[in-house]
Formats: C-alpha cells, sequence, structure tokens
DNA sequence: GCGACAG
DNA sequence: ATCTTGTCGC
C-alpha cells in the first residue's frame, strides 16, 4: 500500500487499548439507542440483495480490515463489496462490540454503491446481556433491516435442535425468547439467528436458510470473511519491502 | 465471590 | 478474532 494510501486510511479516536468512550458510557450509548430497535419486522420477504459483514484482525490486534459483500439473493454471487482498513476503535469487550468494529463496518457501507436490503452481521442482536447486539446497533445506526448470525452464543439456553438442516430451537435467556438455534447443514454444529433491526425471527431465519445452500455459515458471511482477510492481508504483508 | 464471555 | 499439528473425508 502506498504512503498517500495509508495516510488516508480512517483513523477513530481511541488508538486499541485507550477507547474513546468508557465501558459504563458505551453501555449508557446502548441503552438509549435499544428503544429505537424494531424487532418485529416483519422484513422484506424476498430481498433483492443482502449483504455480509465481517472484521479480520491484524496478529498485533492493532490494525482491522472491514468488509461488506452484497449478494444477489436469487443466484447468491456478490454484485457489490467495499472494504475499509483501520485500528479497532474499542478494546475487546464481550457485550460491546460494536463500539469495536462499527466504525470501520459503517465506512465500508458508505462505499458501497448498491444499497442492500437486509444486513447479516457476523455477531447477534438482540441475543445479548442488554438485548442490543451488533445487528441491533448497526441496524438502527443505517436503518436497513438487519440481523445476526453468531457461530457461539453469547447468553441463552436451548434443547435440540434436531440434526437436519433446517431444525431449530428456541434461544431463551432470563426467561426471553431472544433468538433461534438452527441447523443450516445435516450433523453440523448449529448457528445462532437473532432479530436486529426491521425483521422478525422466522423471517430472520428463512433469509439465513435461503443463504446457506452449502455451507455452515451464510454466502453473506463467507464472502464478506474472504473479503477482508484479503485485506487485511494486502496491508500488511506484501507492502514492507524498503522497510 | 467465582466463572463465563459475540469477534 | 488469531495461532497452530494432526486427522478425517470427499
Amino acid at each position: 500500500m502506498s504512503p498517500a494510501e495509508s495516510a488516508e486510511l480512517p483513523q477513530w479516536d481511541g488508538a486499541a487499548g485507550s477507547p474513546g468512550l468508557t465501558v459504563a458510557e458505551a453501555v449508557a450509548v446502548q441503552d438509549r439507542l435499544r428503544p429505537r430497535a424494531d424487532l418485529v419486522g416483519p422484513g422484506p420477504r424476498r430481498p433483492a440483495t443482502v449483504a455480509g459483514l465481517d472484521v479480520a484482525y491484524a496478529p498485533d490486534g492493532d490494525l482491522l480490515a472491514a468488509a461488506v459483500t452484497v449478494l444477489d439473493t436469487a443466484t447468491l454471487t456478490v454484485v457489490d463489496h467495499a472494504v475499509s482498513v483501520g485500528r479497532p476503535a474499542f478494546g475487546y469487550v464481550p457485550g460491546l462490540f460494536a463500539f469495536r468494529e462499527l466504525p470501520a463496518l459503517l465506512a465500508a457501507l458508505d462505499r458501497l454503491t448498491v444499497r442492500p436490503e437486509l444486513l447479516v452481521c457476523d455477531g447477534h442482536g438482540l441475543a445479548h446481556p442488554r438485548r442490543f447486539g451488533l445487528a441491533c446497533h448497526l441496524g438502527v445506526v443505517t436503518g436497513l433491516p438487519a440481523i445476526g448470525v453468531g457461530k457461539t452464543p453469547l447468553v441463552g439456553t436451548w434443547t435440540g435442535p434436531g440434526p437436519r438442516r433446517g431444525d431449530t430451537a428456541e434461544l431463551v435467556d432470563a426467561g426471553e425468547v431472544v433468538g433461534r438455534v438452527l441447523r443450516t447443514r445435516d450433523g453440523v454444529k448449529p448457528v445462532f439467528v437473532s432479530v436486529g433491526h426491521r425483521m422478525g425471527l422466522d423471517n430472520a431465519v428463512a433469509q439465513v436458510l435461503a443463504s446457506t445452500p452449502r455451507y455452515r455459515l451464510p454466502e453473506t458471511t463467507r464472502t464478506a470473511d474472504r473479503l477482508c482477510r484479503e485485506t487485511l492481508a494486502a496491508a500488511t504483508g506484501p507492502a514492507r519491502a524498503t522497510g
């Protein structure tokens, strides 16, 4: 990467380890934004496009690359994409993920030329200790329908689901249904689906199934994951010759 | 008080 | 998230 490009890397307040917000302030922000999340939807039943978002971190944790891919739902092929490179905006605090990744994700979203009809986030939405995970935050901030698809649980308990693709179990936390545990492939570890914004849980599960024709994770997540890793590699490895 | 804890 | 050897299977 050229010096000119490096100079344009987005820089957000607070380098890693010195966040611009305190934990208490971040929690207060979540409490203030939570009422603005639409958890009912139902959201578009047949969206034409769906976006995947993901972030990759450099080994030292000082640099990150965010990627957004927009897929045509009919073919599940990428029709648009964008990336951003920067520093984590907050330390790693389970429950405060958005403050770490959201700035970079928003920067990438801003560079899209196609406005996706749904955001599929790598992480949770409602299935969060304060019911305001990354997917809720991203949805509220962008105004777009958003759902969370987590690979591991953050909160909640469940029983099942059955062993076949499409089998589900309720994800329950403190007596509330906060999401659904969904088997996307026969005999493979399930994923955790929760509502983010402007989409109901039934539809969220349907959208995830529609985007997992072959692997455990949605094509949205897979394409975004690949893109952010490639972007990070390009921003890190090769371009350090003269040193 | 102690452990667990999205990415 | 990232690191990392080996192993099972299409």
